[in-house]
DNA sequence: ATGCAGATTGATACAAGATAACATTCAGCA
DNA sequence: TGCTGAATGTTATCTTGTATCAATCTGCAT
């Protein structure tokens, strides 16, 4: 466990996001290998689509995308490979934006903590161990059984506050 | 600040529920005229469906109850009521839902934290302020400036574990 | 090689959730 | 009484997500 919370977003805008892209892939495929399923090709672009940057993308945005190189992609073929890539641990749903982003830190088990950017639309994916800790005792206490969890933070990342 | 963090949620069956609803709505009252805002009919009965109980209600849910005494209501009927007690912070949504639940304890500003039963529906709100100084210190060491939080957590609630 | 079973993708239709735009009615007040 | 802004009615449309069944592909046993 690292000290640092933060998993991914708000990286100077001169990173090289080629290696984040490059990274993640590797990560995917491995992680596929591991759980011995396939990371066929469709499930490749859409993950790649959804890389394309540190935002969230809308299911039908990448639709629209997938259409670009694809003929005429419906609705379930997004939704599909989505649902996959959820169950496999490589993306999280953003529940308050109904949208999509690549997990910076899969093959761990977690749910994501998300700080969102109101204004410029990046998301930071963080794990902090001591909020969830807090959150099972608070559920302990009046004897619920987590399983799930959607942590979300509406706000401005440092350079949207100062522009 | 009380020393209890659970402000609604998994009441004893028999809890005097016609009270927590009396509560409620002198409440409502209470915060709109403050606000210097109308607790309209429609309003107002939108509100008492979402407390009919302590489980959340689907917008649509809330169009089909509200048809039995209505003359054909349409979509933006409820929206628009919703949109309202939200604002006036009588209603919470749960994004992970769809759903909407009447808050425990308007009049004090706050997002809410949420356990939520996947078994029986049944909502609790919590608020532990530290968890959200927690996710204040969290988002401040990036300078992450907050404006909103959602936390819901789903799980099992204590009569849903053993039965 | 051939054929089969399960997984994956294609295709069509529809359900569920939410909003835009404009018309009408209502409450409070000059 | 008549005006004004708030509230509600009405119609249409947009966004988000599923159900269902057909076609294809993959890995494997024969
Ligand atoms: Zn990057
Ligand atoms: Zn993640
Ligand atoms: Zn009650
Ligand atoms: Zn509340």
């Amino acid at each position: 466990m690292s000290d640092n919370i933060i998993i991914q977003g708000f990286e100077s805008a001169e990173h090289d996001h080629r290696h984040c892209v490059a990274d993640a892939l590797s990560e995917a495929e491995r992680v596929c290998t591991q759980r011995g399923e396939r990371f066929t090709p469709l499930r490749r672009t859409v993950f790649e689509l959804l890389w394309s940057s540190h935002k969230p993308v809308k299911a039908y945005d990448l639709l629209a995308q997938l259409a670009l190189t694809h003929d005429r992609p419906a609705p379930p073929t997004v939704y599909r490979a989505l649902d996959f890539l959820q169950e496999a641990g490589l993306v999280h749903k953003l529940e308050s934006l109904n949208a999509y982003i690549g997990c910076g830190e899969p093959g761990r088990r977690h749910q994501g903590q998300f700080l969102i950017c109101e204004r410029c639309g990046v998301v930071a994916e963080l794990d902090d161990e001591a909020l969830t800790s807090r959150i099972d005792a608070n559920a302990r206490k009046i004897g619920f059984k987590v399983s799930d969890e959607t942590i979300e933070i509406t706000g401005l990342c440092r350079q949207c506050q100062v522009s």
